[in-house]
DNA sequence: TTTGCTGCAAATAGTTTGCAGAGAC
DNA sequence: GTCTCTGCAAACTATTTGCAGCAAA
């Protein structure tokens, strides 16, 4: 939890540094970045608004996600399918592992990463400024339900 | 070169194997990724082949793309941009290096990346079916030009 | 001759933008 | 009071689909 107030008071720093305003919308949507539960999309982040901003539109949630990605403060996960899905409590790149069933998130513990990027540094003559990895299988709820 | 005709060879049989029918355009949409020099996107592909046939629709790109995919003989790399690259030349998942200036993607050898798929599944129970794995960054070239 | 394929145009989905009024500061 | 932000609707882009005629086998 106090990772989640930590990230949010973050993020409303940041805001406020760059002289943007504190409107209840923005900071509803940081509040669910700020917590990311379940890697959000967009859709589903303005669905959970949707009691508390009846009239909100979809065009606020996209401009403020990537007013917030602009800062560096989410991580955005677009997938082969071509959905989206955000992560503002880890926002710098890290491993992802996707139900293809249930389409649940997790984010696995990886120690090997950190060399990979240097190998691939010294193999291509490349300035290395970001990576993704994604693995994509079924989890272990799904597979005993598929049984 | 025997490379590629090897892997258009291959696409053929098994569009034959399917028993769907060799059209031209079919033919020349299967050169072209077997090939897949650069990575090339379906705009390149339509563009590629507007001399030999000027009457083709991007749908046909399309449609062809998917059926070559269908049967596991192209690597569609969707991008984080939602741009959407193919690759019919290694149809396997592997790790790209991706230039975000000029868009040049190569393939860089990586031995680490077999471990790290059973280290996954080991942690989280997953049972680990596809990967993806890309770098990001400048390539030689363009940081010699930025200078 | 049969059946699947192509070209065209329209439909679709996800995202972005212009504008006028509302609201943060 | 100023200037940004929001809601709405329209625009846009990439991709998919329906249909009628064409062509591979």
């Amino acid at each position: 939890m106090a990772e989640f107030t930590d990230r949010y008071d973050t993020i409303v720093r940041r805001l406020r540094e760059a002289e943007l305003k504190l409107t209840p919308q923005r900071l509803a949507i940081t509040k669910i970045l700020a917590k990311s539960e379940g890697h959000p999309s967009v859709e589903r982040i303005y669905q959970q608004l949707q009691d508390a901003f009846p009239t909100m539109s979809l065009a606020t949630v996209y401009r403020n996600i990537m007013l917030i990605k602009s800062l560096g403060e989410v991580l955005e996960l677009g997938f082969p399918d071509g959905s989206n899905r955000y992560d503002g409590n880890k926002p710098y790149p890290h491993p992802h592992v996707v139900c293809i069933r249930c389409k649940t998130i997790i984010d696995p513990d990886l120690a090997s990463l950190q060399d990979m990027t240097a190998e691939v540094a010294k193999e291509t003559g490349f300035e290395i400024l970001n990576h993704r990895l994604d693995f994509f299988g079924v989890c272990p709820n799904c597979r005993k339900r598929a049984d």
